[in-house]
RNA sequence: GUCCCCUUCGUCUAGUGGCCUAGGACUCCGGGUUUUCAUCCCGGCAACAGGGGUUCGACUCCCCUAGGGGACGCCA
């Protein structure tokens, strides 16, 4: 049998160091077992799923030197890798599953559904579909379709007992089926879901061993029920344990920085982070601790994958990054280093904001510092002003914060449009507004023009830069937090 | 709340019943090399969550408790 695995982002957002993390570990299987490793994009969620996402994906990966042998944009036997384009696929196998009786169709209206889960979660039950629809005669739902009533279909799922599964690190689980829900598998605007994708998808083209994150572990009854119900053998499965914050919490951009952008951006060697990644939840057999993916890979033994959740500590990170830092010769070093920023590409993006600011060329350092070095620690005196109040700083940083995760494009024109529409509904003026903004993201009140700057350093980047402002403005306690929540949904 | 997963130094981990006086790495602290700093070298602090079993013998196997995490969406 030929070993195949998977890696399935779905391109929403930043492509998130769990995405790499999952494909180093598929990566390095199926290069151990001289076998062959996708790309596939769940792009599902019409909603959310942007080309610029997608092409950062590919971009991302390739930076951190995880490439694949069969992909959307590169294709292979198995296509098309592109989830939106398998709809036809998708459509006959959940015809196939409605025939069966295995799935069926349900015309509840959202209202009905929320009103249901409100209903339950103050019983304190388990929400779940009560099966409203499943006992719907045949030529009614036939009619109903026919006249075009807006549903779904939903995977039928036993009462009783348990579904009991092998996962290859964790031995056997059993779950009830009680437990289970009556998933929704092809949604009303004809897009299947995840979980209908997925099998569907991994089945065709032929994955063998699924390496998933465990967060995975509580829907695995329905895959392997749609498995069944296809009549297909299951692929094994291994739920890797998920990446952690310091707080142990499930790793999260809120409270560290998760995006790959940022660590490129940052100036961490791919090599590195993905010799960092290696070590999450596993070790080598000798125990050695720094290693390239090709060694990784010569010795690579599903059976010395852990379970517990490692934390993703920013401190060993960096230490070993100056390890591959200084193991290179000076030549490649300053390859790097070019490559990193001072490049011509990049160049070009700083250039028109620095050239009008400077008569001599050694005044250009000074200015760009910020924008390719850390930013220096500030104090609440870094931020006095003549109209803003501290507790005026910190709303404008905590809501500039809110407004900017909403953004889909992190382009010059989307950051000013999102930011002059928040002082214009905080009733500050643009000038004032931009003040603490300034500060945070670049340490000085005066520098190159903000929206360019913030556009260059990167969602995760500003982000964390505009935390950091908050804490050094003397934080906000849970009672503030509350209070800033509700001032800012309470904006016009 | 229900279900599931997990549990060795602060963090990443080694350990697959005797090799454990529990090893390594990061962080931190000391010392050395260095015109400063960093690197580098040497040394130090620091853990088997708790309680029951099983066994001649448990970090290792089983059970319970506790703690942590995840899932509970027409998101993935």
């Amino acid at each position: 049998m030929t070993v195949r695995t998977r890696v399935a982002p779905s391109p929403t957002g930043d492509p998130h160091v769990g995405t790499a993390y999952m494909a180093l570990f598929n990566r390095v299987f199926a290069k151990s077992q001289g076998g062959r490793f996708i790309l596939r994009i769940e792009d599902t969620d019409q909603a959310r799923s942007t080309a610029a996402s997608e092409q950062a994906i590919y971009d991302a990966l390739r930076w951190a030197g995880l490439d694949w042998d069969e992909g959307p944009d590169i294709g292979g036997d198995f296509g098309p890798y592109r989830q939106s384009e398998r709809l036809a696929i998708y459509r006959s196998h959940a015809d196939r599953l409605l025939e069966s009786g295995a799935a069926f169709r349900c015309f509840c209206t959202q209202d009905r559904l929320d009103e249901l889960r409100r209903g339950q979660q103050a019983r304190r039950e388990t929400p779940r579909y009560d099966g409203h629809c499943l006992g719907l005669d045949p030529d009614e739902v036939a009619a109903r379709v026919e006249v075009g009533e807006p549903n779904v279909v939903r995977l039928r799922v036993p009462e009783d007992g348990d579904c009991r599964f092998e996962d290859g690190l964790r031995g056997e689980i059993a779950i009830p089926w009680r437990q289970v829900d009556s998933q929704v598998l092809v949604k009303s605007d004809g897009f299947p879901t995840y979980h209908l994708a997925v099998v569907v998808d991994d089945h065709l083209m032929q994955i063998s061993h699924v390496l998933r994150g465990e967060e995975w572990i509580s829907s695995f009854p329905k895959h392997q029920l749609l498995y069944d119900a296809f009549g297909w053998p299951m692929p094994l499965h291994y739920h890797l344990p998920l990446l952690r914050n310091p707080d142990t919490s499930k790793l999260s951009k809120r409270k560290n920085p998760t995006g790959l952008n940022y660590y490129r951006r940052s100036g961490y060697l791919p090599e590195a982070l993905l010799n960092y990644l290696g070590l999450m939840g596993y070790s080598m057999p000798d125990e050695r601790e720094l290693f390239t993916v090709d060694e990784m890979t010569a010795a690579f033994d599903l059976g010395r994958v852990s379970t517990g959740g490692p934390v993703f500590d920013l401190a060993k990170l960096d230490w070993m990054n100056g390890q591959y830092i200084r193991a290179l010769t000076l030549e490649k070093f300053m390859d790097r280093v070019a490559d990193w920023a001072l490049n011509r590409d990049n160049l070009a993006s700083i250039a028109p904001l620095v050239q009008t600011r400077t008569e001599r060329l050694i005044d250009i350092l000074p200015q760009v510092d910020y924008l390719l070095g850390e930013r220096t620690a500030l104090t609440e005196a870094d931020f006095e002003h003549k109209t803003l109040s501290t507790e005026e700083c910190r709303r404008i940083l905590d809501h500039a914060v809110r407004r900017l995760e909403t953004l889909d494009h992190w382009q010059r024109d989307d950051l000013y449009t999102a930011i002059k529409s928040l002082a214009d509904a905080m009733g500050i003026k643009m000038r004032d507004f931009l003040s603490p903004l300034f500060i945070a993201v670049s340490g000085r009140a005066v520098t190159l023009p903000l929206f360019d700057s913030l556009a260059y350093l990167g969602r995760d980047l500003v982000r964390s830069r505009l935390r950091s402002a908050i804490d050094a403005l003397g934080g906000v306690s849970k009672k503030e937090a509350k209070r800033l929540e509700r001032s800012y949904r309470e904006l016009p």
